[in-house]
DNA sequence: ATGAAAGCGCTAACAC
DNA sequence: GTGTTAGCGCTTTCAT
């Protein structure tokens, strides 16, 4: 196979073509008889270059299935078009639907998307800052663990960050896209104490480390705040801190199923701990909603698909990431500005609730009337 | 701003702290006045450095809280520690189990990982596997949408190649770690038979664009190889192929049950058309496994809060994706001999199924007796 | 309209 | 043991 060589003519031997090494930017000038300025002129659409020349290159590009590299761009430009997202778990339906809406944007904006989870662990967390930071990402969003220190650091480097869904307390610098919970919650006492319920438990999560804003500290208060507001005073025992993980959920509901039978609803902070419950519930061959009245915050697709469905607190998980990378990447003067953006919550009535078991007009030990 | 442009070693005047440009090895260097160098060596552990020197370029490193970065590194080395993984969807729960699986293991290997989704569109698919090739990912796992062209493309380029989960038609020389989903099929099918079922229906997917090795054609194949074994004709009105989507599924599943009364279990292809077909069951008054027996393809969290339990064929998501992960970056050996790797499923058995109707035995019209 | 050349931050020869 | 230097592939003045 025979090239005709160029300008400085010395033909190459390609290698056996199977693993040639890939085409530079020079190798296009060479073969398109033009300065490397130009071939990135063309590929960038910026400048000016006459439609002959502006052809031969773009052949050259082809015949040689020339990839620019963003590596050198990257270099150059100190940009690397890629942002990191850093979630507790991948698996979380929640969490899962947050990155759908991080992807979703960056796309948009054709940013790359640098994934990596935590565990929910601080230290792992400061592990993968670190390595971002390292990779020159063009800015960060987080669904944080709460420990700051790491972030504290990420921020002197430059680096933009956002945080989703959570908020770390002590850090009021870096906007955050939360949602609504204290009017999710209180959605859902109102819903509960409206069916006539008296005695309303609520399934918490104990908060690890750092306090958070947007976490279980609200989701507590506001329980609590509207209990109130209904002149009900908050039984003590009836709210119950999960430690994290399945097995804390479930010692955390089968305690508080077990040890207060008189209570008649209960509102799950947590997916997880929604499912425990009706788990347990299950188990302790207490029906739903006859028995107890089930809420759930956070709307997961098997919520539906329980028997009786379960009612539940939506939350805009894909449009909180969505909102998170515009803030991101196209909103700094927002992310100055230290408010928080916060989207609403939604009450989805299901079949998981009813009047009370001793409430008159109500069915005792069956499903509900009304 | 006056910066005095030392040659060596003149102070800067560091600007108002906030935003200063962040240090390079030369600032360290200068800092800790040693030649780059020897900066790179004491970073790297390679190489041979004075503990004295050492210290010193430490304490600079410290000072400027320096963090090399990746880009100059990975245009040198030319890897850049980075993998892409595609997949169609986040959102889908045996996905998000593969990417923890290829996340977990990329982890312990220090690679990042690069996420995009293609929503099973070909084009999409061709436009991500593109910006990877320009990102220079040091390789790419993918759940393939089906078209070979784009990955074609990609190996011309020499970035390797893993195939999860599906594997496409035309590609042998792309490895691939694959779900035996004939087993899997095999295992349901002879479950039902074995509980007496004759009339067994298969909720199927229409192959959309070119036919995948390890998807729905071979499910389909397994589903009539193990009937015929049985003696069973495959009754072909038993067999429905849903088109993608929500809509496709329920029209798929509303059809076969209206269609045959007379089914007395139904296998579903995927969780998708599990999901559908409780939820017709249910808006038809048909009793679970009391009128028909579900089995469906891929375990899922709700299966166990569905009401019976569903039985399902688990498929190793996370293994699949950690081989993946492996194959690719660790196993460059079996990435050339073709041979897919193939992990076994395995048959959860939960309320689902039971004797059919008419079967003695059954309770009629009832939960399962046996 | 186009080319030459100077880096971007790093590693790896190669000198000393 | 340590410094100097030549690139890696690209963009971007600055000349021409």
């Amino acid at each position: 196979m025979i090239r005709a060589g160029g300008a400085k003519g010395v033909d190459h031997d390609w290698e056996p073509s199977v693993s040639r090494r890939a085409a530079t930017i020079k190798d296009v000038a060479r073969r398109a008889e033009v300065g490397v300025a130009t071939v990135s002129r063309v590929l960038s659409g910026s400048g000016s270059v006459s439609a002959a020349t502006r052809e031969r290159v773009l052949r050259a590009v082809a015949e040689l299935e020339y990839r620019p590299s963003a590596l050198g761009r990257s270099l150059k430009t100190q940009r690397t078009g890629s942002i990191g997202l850093v979630l507790p778990e991948i698996t979380d339906p929640f969490c899962a639907e947050l990155a759908a809406g991080v992807l979703a944007c960056a796309r948009t904006l054709g940013e790359h998307v640098l994934l990596d989870v935590s565990h929910d662990d601080p230290v792992r967390e400061t592990e993968i800052i670190d390595r971002l930071v390292e990779q020159r990402v063009d800015g960060v969003i987080a669904v944080p663990a709460g420990e700051p220190a790491g972030w504290r650091a990420a921020l002197r480097t430059g680096v933009p960050v956002v945080f989703a869904d959570r908020a770390v307390a002590g850090l009021p610098e870096i906007p955050a896209v939360l949602a609504d919970d204290a009017a999710g919650v209180r959605s859902a006492v109102d819903y509960l104490a409206g069916l006539g319920h008296r005695r309303v438990g609520l399934l918490g999560t104990t908060t690890t480390g750092q306090a958070y804003r947007g976490d279980p500290g609200v989701r507590e208060a506001a329980f609590r705040a509207t209990l109130a507001d209904r002149g009900l005073v908050p039984d003590e025992d009836l709210v119950v801190l999960a430690r994290p993980g399945r097995d804390g959920a479930f010692a955390a509901v089968a305690g508080l199923f077990q040890s207060r039978p008189d209570l008649t609803a209960v509102l799950a902070a947590t997916h997880l701990l929604g499912e425990t419950a009706v788990l347990v519930a299950r188990e302790l061959d207490l029906r739903i909603p006859g028995d107890v009245s089930i809420v759930m915050i956070d709307d997961v697709p098997w919520a539906e698909l329980c028997d009786p469905p379960l009612t539940a607190v939506g939350r805009p998980g894909r449009d909180m990431g969505h909102r998170a990378c515009e803030v991101l990447l196209r909103d700094p003067a927002r992310r100055d500005r230290g408010r928080p953006v916060v989207l609403p919550t939604e009450l989805l009535i299901r079949g998981s609730c009813g009047p009370p078991a001793g409430m008159p007009g109500a069915a005792p030990r069956s499903p509900r009337t009304r």
